[in-house]
DNA sequence: CTTGACCTTGTACTTGGGTACAGGGGTTAG
DNA sequence: CTAACCCCTGTACCCAAGTACAAGGTCAAG
């Protein structure tokens, strides 16, 4: 009896109101059961649901990935081994994000570090080797 | 004399020719010096650049977040310190995002641990602990 | 029993990141 | 010298991911 409404959801999980009806019609989030006035009632782990699909975007997921991402877990057809392969292929991609932005990571640093380790006002000078573009 | 068009530019970074003159509008890319025709002449260093666009946008960076980023090698009107405090910024942002892709992946590894690890066609049960959703 | 803050739907608009098209000129192989 | 293929500009269109608006129904406080 802790189920929210869209309004409710919307303001706990930080996304616009708007939104949700959109994720529902994408099916991002299940059809809620309605009261009987029509109202959406949502269970509360829609929040954790909406907080996953917005961190996911902010690391590079389309709404269609992350679509694919959810369904691995909820395939009641899917063999075993369809699911295993798709979700290793997903732990690969994912393995070459980290590595990317550890390279990013690592040219900043560096940037950093052979730049302005002094703290002094002088002036930064340009890093010829261009290390955030030579790095992945 | 090894400079190129924006066809061969396109070309060998794997992008759209309409994507130069646009990243060109939005300074992502210098304005390069122009043929007596008229035809932009890009430095070889440009298909890095746009490689590292490409490879930042994959990683959730918006276009203009990757200005920053490249901005913070060449700007000689800012401080050192300026320049060390804009990055350490990021750094740190970048560090947040390697840790919510481990987060992810983890939970897929144990998807695909706890679930299909006998390879076989049975059926993939359902995780109750729904771990793509609560860990970040 | 009404007022205001919610909810419903359908539809239209916006923003970011491109892509395409039209109308014109440059360059090079045959 | 001309055909095929590149380049130029301005402008218009496209898709993903929202966001807003209008016309109406609901519910709780006063």
């Amino acid at each position: 009896m802790d189920r929210l409404t869209r309004g409710k959801l919307a303001g706990q999980s930080g996304v616009n109101i708007a939104t949700i009806r959109y994720y529902e019609k994408l099916e991002l989030l299940p059809a809620p059961p309605r009261s009987n006035a029509g109202y959406r009632m949502f269970s509360p782990e829609s929040v954790n649901r909406i907080r996953f699909i917005k961190h996911a975007q902010e690391l590079g997921f389309s709404l269609k990935e992350i679509k694919e991402l959810l369904d691995l877990r909820v395939t009641p057809d899917a063999t075993a081994t369809d699911v295993r392969i798709r979700a290793s292929g997903k732990i690969a991609n994912i393995g070459e994000k980290i590595r990317h932005l550890r390279a990013i990571k690592k040219s900043l640093e560096l940037l950093v570090n052979s730049c302005c380790s002094d703290g002094s006002a002088s002036e930064c000078p340009i890093l010829e080797s261009l290390s955030l573009e030579v790095k992945l």
